[in-house]
RNA sequence: GCUGGGGUGGCGGAAUAGGUAUACGCGACGGACUUAAAAUCCGUUGAAGCAAUUCAUGCGGGUUCGAUUCCCGCCCUCAGCACCA
C-alpha cells in the first residue's frame, strides 16, 4: 500500500488519544469568554450498543460544539448515563447478574464507542445517575418538594398481571391484556408517590413563550397541559339535599340541557339511584370499572338511568341524571351537562337513549362565540355579548380554570431506581429524611430480582430496618424507587459542578452556565422528560437555586433513522446499523458526515450504507488535495472560499446540516477543475470542515506545520454579501417559458440585455414573431418577453 | 377526529420576502486505465420525440408576465394526542 493513501484507522487513534492526553475539549467553568452549553439527552446505556440513530443526535451537537468554540465560545458540551431504569434490571431478573455490574459494563462499551466518533465531550464531567454521589441529590430533589408539600402519596390505580406478579405501564396492557403473558390484567389500588406538577401548570403553559423550540413541541406540552375556563354550577336535585356540580365552557348552552351525567366512579351514585333502577345501576358499573379508559369505546355511548332528577336553574325544568362511561371522574367535577343540540358526544347519547334535544342558538362553525342565540331572553345576541349576563343570573355559578394536566406518578414497585428517602414510625407515621440522612443507599445484599408482588426492597432487612429520625425508635423505609424520569428532571444541572458533595450545583456556577443553549434529542420526550424539567426548575427557581425559569433555551428534535429496509431499526428485524461497524469499514469522519448528509436534521430518514461511499470519495479527494498546494491564492478562488466560509456558517446556524456537506462537495468539485489550491485557502476549507470530520482535517492541518490543533484554531471570517464573478448567466424568458440564456457582465441593464438578445440568432427571430407587450426585467435574475 | 410534519427523477434529497425545477450524492449506462477485477478518472442520465417541441414538483381550481413556493377545496402518508364537558 501507498503509505501516503488515506489511512483513516490509524489517523483516528492517534489524534483520539492526543486530543485525550491534551485535553483540548476541557471546559473552563470560570472562563471569561461568552458560555456556551449544547447538550445531548443522555443515552440509557442498553447492552445492544450503539446504533447509528444515537449518533445522528450526537453529531449535530458536537458540530455545534466545536463550531462555537472555533468562534471564541467557551464551550460545555458534557456526556452522561441515564443509569437507572427497567430493562437493567429485566436483565439482571434474566440472568442474575448484578445491576451494578451491568450497567458499569454497558457505561464502558457506551463510551468506547461514543470517543471513537470523535465527540468532543469533557469526560471529567460524566455523570451517572446510579452512583449514589448523584441519586444522593435526586433524594434531595423529592425532600425539597415534600416539605413544601409538593410531593404526596394517595391511593391510585394501576395495572397488575396476576401471573407476572408486576405492575403494567398502559403500553404493556394493551386492552387489558399483559403484553408478555397475554393474562388478563387486573387494576389494582395501592400507594403511590405524586409529584404535584399540577400546581404548576399555569406557569408551565406561560413559560412556553419564552423558549426556541419547535412549534410541534410547543403545541404538545400546550394541548397536554389543557387549560380551558369554564363555569361551574351547581344544580339542585328533586327531593334530595344533595348538590350536583357541572363544569362547562359553554354555559350559555345552560338552556337546552335535557340530561345530565355522572362518571361511574362518581360517589354521589349511590344516594341518587332510586331503589327501582339500583339493580340496573350496579349491573352497569360492574361491566365497566375494570376496564381503563383505552377499552371504552368512543362512538357507542352506553349509559344508564340513576332514577333520579335534577332542577334547571335557569327555568327550573327538572332534568333526569344519568351515569355514562364517557364521563371522566378525573378532569371537571366528574358530572357532565347534556345538551345534545350543541355537543356531538351529547348527541349520541341523547339518540341511543331517547333523550330530548333542544336547540338554543345557531352555531357559527368557524367562530363559535360568534354565534348567534335563538333562546326568545337573547333572541339574535351573540354569545360573546350574552355570556356574562347569563353566568350572573344563574344562582351561585362560579367561574373556573381546569387543567388536563394530571400530577405526575413518581413511585415504582422496582429496584434499580433511587429509593425514596421516606421512613415510617409506629409513632411519628410518615417522616421525611434530612439532608444530612442522604443518600439512602440502595442494598447489595439482593441478589433474586423475580418479581414476587412486594417491592424488591422489602427482600433486605437490612435496608428496610431503621431508626425514625425523629424519635429514634425502631421504624421502616419506604421500598419504592423513584421513576427514572426524576433522575432526567435534573442532570442537566450537575453537568455544571458535578462533583459537588455539598449541593447540586455552586451557585456561582448554575447562575453563570445556565440554561442550556442548544438542547438536542428525540421528540419523543415532547410531554414526559422536556416537560417535567421545567417543572423542576421552576421548582427550584422558587427554592433560589436556579435564577432562570426554563431549562432549554433552543430544542431541536432529531428524526429519526429507519432501517435500509424503510422499517424501524430493531432486534427483531435484523435491521439494526451498530456504529461501531460501519466506522471499520468507513472511518468516523464519513459516518458523520454522512448521517449529516442524509437530510434535513429533524425529518425521519432511511439508512443506505451503499451511499456512505459518496462521502467517502469525498474525503479521499479532499486527501489527495495536499499534494497540490501552491503558495499563491487565485482570485476567483479567494471569491469562491469566501462564498463558502459565509454559506457554511449560515447553514450551522440554521441547523441546515445536508447542505453544509452539498457545499463542501460543490467547492471541491470546483477545485479540482482548476488541479490546484492556495494554501491559505485549503486551511480555511479544513478549518470550516472539522466540525464535521474531526480526524482527517486535524491530520491534514498538522501536516501543514501547524503545530496547534485545527480544533483550536479561529474560525474564518467572511464578507457578509455573496462575492459574485465577474459574468453572469441571465435566463431569458417568454411568456414565463424559459427559451435561452445571455451570459452578459454583472449588473448589466434591461437595455444592454435586450441588445444581446438581438445579437442572439435564435431568439431574436423568436421574438421578431411575437408583439411584445411588456418586458420584466429582474437585475441579475431574469428577463422575461411577454406577448399580448 | 384534533395537532404538527411530509408528498419533487430509479433512490436520498436541493430550490419558498414567487424568478433557470431536479443542486449535491447514490445507482444505472457508455468509455479510459488494467491480463482481469476492485479502486480511480472522463462522459450521459426526469419522461416522450429524429427534431423543433411538448409534458412533468400528490389531485382539482384560483391569483400572477411567471407558482414546488401564495390562496381555496381534496387525497395519501408519518408522528403525537385522543370522549377534557
Amino acid at each position: 500500500m501507498n503509505k501516503d493513501n488515506y489511512d483513516f484507522l490509524s489517523i483516528q487513534t492517534k489524534w483520539r488519544d492526543i486530543w485525550e492526553k491534551n485535553k483540548i475539549y476541557k471546559t473552563n467553568i470560570l472562563s471569561e469568554k461568552e458560555k456556551y452549553y449544547i447538550l445531548d439527552m443522555y443515552p440509557y446505556p442498553s447492552g445492544v450498543g450503539l446504533h447509528v440513530g444515537h449518533i445522528k443526535g450526537y453529531t449535530a451537537s458536537d458540530i455545534n460544539a466545536r463550531y462555537k468554540r472555533l468562534k471564541g465560545f467557551e464551550v460545555l458540551h458534557p456526556m452522561g448515563w441515564d443509569a437507572f431504569g427497567l430493562p437493567t434490571e429485566n436483565f439482571a431478573i434474566k440472568t442474575g447478574k448484578d445491576p451494578y455490574l451491568v450497567t458499569k459494563e454497558n457505561i464502558t462499551e457506551f463510551k468506547k464507542e461514543i470517543s471513537n466518533m470523535a465527540l468532543s465531550i469533557d469526560w471529567e464531567r460524566e455523570i451517572d445517575t446510579s452512583n449514589k454521589y448523584y441519586y444522593k441529590f435526586t433524594q434531595l430533589l423529592f425532600i425539597k418538594l415534600y416539605n413544601k408539600g409538593l410531593a404526596y402519596k394517595k391511593k391510585s390505580p394501576i395495572n397488575w398481571c396476576p401471573s407476572c406478579k408486576t405492575v403494567l405501564s398502559n403500553e404493556q396492557s394493551m386492552n387489558g391484556i399483559c403484553e408478555r403473558c397475554e393474562s388478563k390484567v387486573e387494576i389494582k389500588n395501592i400507594d403511590q408517590w405524586f409529584f404535584k406538577i399540577t400546581d404548576y401548570a399555569e406557569k408551565l403553559l406561560e413559560g412556553i413563550n419564552n423558549v426556541d423550540w419547535p412549534v410541534s413541541i410547543k403545541k404538545m406540552q400546550e394541548k397536554w397541559i389543557g387549560k380551558s375556563e369554564g363555569v361551574e354550577i351547581p344544580f339542585a336535585i328533586k327531593d334530595s339535599k344533595e348538590i350536583l356540580t357541572v363544569f362547562t365552557t359553554k354555559p350559555e348552552t345552560i338552556y337546552g340541557i335535557t340530561f345530565l351525567v355522572l362518571a361511574p366512579e362518581s360517589p354521589l351514585i349511590e344516594s341518587l339511584t332510586t331503589t327501582d333502577n339500583k339493580e340496573l345501576v350496579e349491573k352497569y358499573i360492574k361491566n365497566i370499572s375494570p376496564q381503563k379508559e383505552v377499552e371504552r369505546k368512543k362512538d357507542v355511548k352506553t349509559g344508564v338511568f340513576t332514577g333520579s332528577y335534577a332542577i334547571n336553574p335557569i327555568n327550573n325544568e327538572l332534568i333526569p341524571i344519568w351515569i355514562a362511561d364517557y364521563v371522566l371522574m378525573e378532569y371537571g367535577t366528574g358530572t357532565v351537562m347534556g345538551v345534545p343540540a350543541h355537543d356531538k358526544r351529547d348527541l349520541l347519547f341523547a339518540q341511543i337513549h331517547n333523550l330530548k334535544i333542544e336547540f338554543v342558538l345557531e352555531e357559527d362553525k368557524n367562530n363559535y362565540i360568534e354565534s348567534r342565540m335563538i333562546v326568545s331572553k337573547y333572541k339574535n345576541k351573540k354569545v360573546k355579548e350574552v355570556r356574562d349576563s347569563i353566568i350572573n343570573e344563574i344562582k351561585d355559578s362560579k367561574r373556573v380554570i381546569n387543567y388536563k394536566l394530571r400530577d405526575w406518578t413518581i413511585s415504582r414497585e422496582r429496584f434499580w431506581g433511587a429509593p425514596i428517602p421516606v421512613v415510617y414510625c409506629d409513632k411519628c407515621g410518615e417522616v421525611i429524611l434530612e439532608e444530612k440522612d442522604l443518600p439512602v443507599l440502595l442494598p447489595q445484599d439482593i441478589t433474586d430480582y423475580v418479581p414476587t408482588g412486594i417491592p424488591p426492597l422489602e427482600k433486605s432487612e437490612k435496608f428496610m430496618h431503621t431508626t425514625c429520625p425523629k424519635c429514634k425508635g425502631p421504624a421502616l423505609r419506604e421500598s419504592k424507587t423513584m421513576d427514572t424520569f426524576v433522575d432526567s428532571s435534573w442532570y442537566y444541572l450537575r453537568f455544571i459542578d458535578p462533583l459537588n458533595e455539598d449541593s447540586i450545583g455552586k451557585k456561582e456556577y448554575l447562575d453563570k452556565w445556565m440554561n442550556v443553549d442548544l438542547y438536542i434529542g428525540g421528540s419523543e420526550h415532547a410531554v414526559g422528560h422536556l416537560l417535567y424539567s421545567r417543572f423542576i426548575t421552576k421548582f427550584l427557581f422558587d427554592e433560589g437555586i436556579l435564577d432562570i425559569e426554563e431549562p432549554f433555551q433552543k430544542l431541536k428534535t432529531v428524526g429519526l433513522i429507519y432501517g435500509e429496509d424503510h422499517r424501524k431499526m430493531s432486534k427483531r428485524w435484523g435491521n439494526v446499523v451498530k456504529v461501531s461497524f460501519v466506522t471499520e469499514e468507513y472511518g468516523a469522519d464519513s459516518v458523520r458526515m454522512y448521517i449529516m448528509f442524509m437530510g434535513p436534521f429533524d425529518q425521519y430518514a432511511y439508512w443506505n450504507t451503499k451511499s456512505l461511499i459518496g462521502i467517502k470519495r469525498l474525503l479521499n479527494r479532499i486527501w489527495d488535495l495536499q499534494s497540490k498546494i501552491i503558495t499563491k491564492n487565485a482570485n476567483t478562488e479567494n471569491v469562491l472560499t469566501d462564498n463558502l466560509v459565509r454559506k457554511i456558517t449560515d447553514y450551522i446556524d440554521k441547523g441546515k446540516y445536508n447542505l453544509c456537506v452539498s457545499e463542501y462537495m460543490k467547492y471541491i468539485n470546483e477545485i479540482e477543475k482548476k488541479n490546484c489550491i492556495g494554501k491559505s485557502n485549503f486551511e480555511k476549507f479544513l478549518i470550516i470542515l472539522s466540525p464535521f470530520a474531526p480526524y482527517i482535517t486535524e491530520e491534514l492541518w498538522n501536516r501543514l506545520g501547524n503545530d496547534f490543533s485545527i480544533h483550536q484554531s479561529k474560525w474564518p471570517s467572511s464578507k457578509k454579501e455573496e462575492q459574485h464573478q465577474k459574468y453572469i448567466n441571465i435566463p431569458i424568458q417568454i411568456n414565463g417559458k424559459l427559451r435561452g440564456n445571455i451570459i452578459t457582465l454583472y449588473d448589466s441593464s434591461e437595455k444592454e440585455i435586450l441588445e444581446l438578445i438581438e445579437k442572439d440568432t435564435k431568439l431574436n427571430q423568436r421574438i421578431s414573431n411575437i408583439e411584445i407587450d411588456k418586458i420584466i426585467f429582474i437585475k441579475n435574475k431574469i428577463l422575461n418577453i411577454v406577448s399580448a
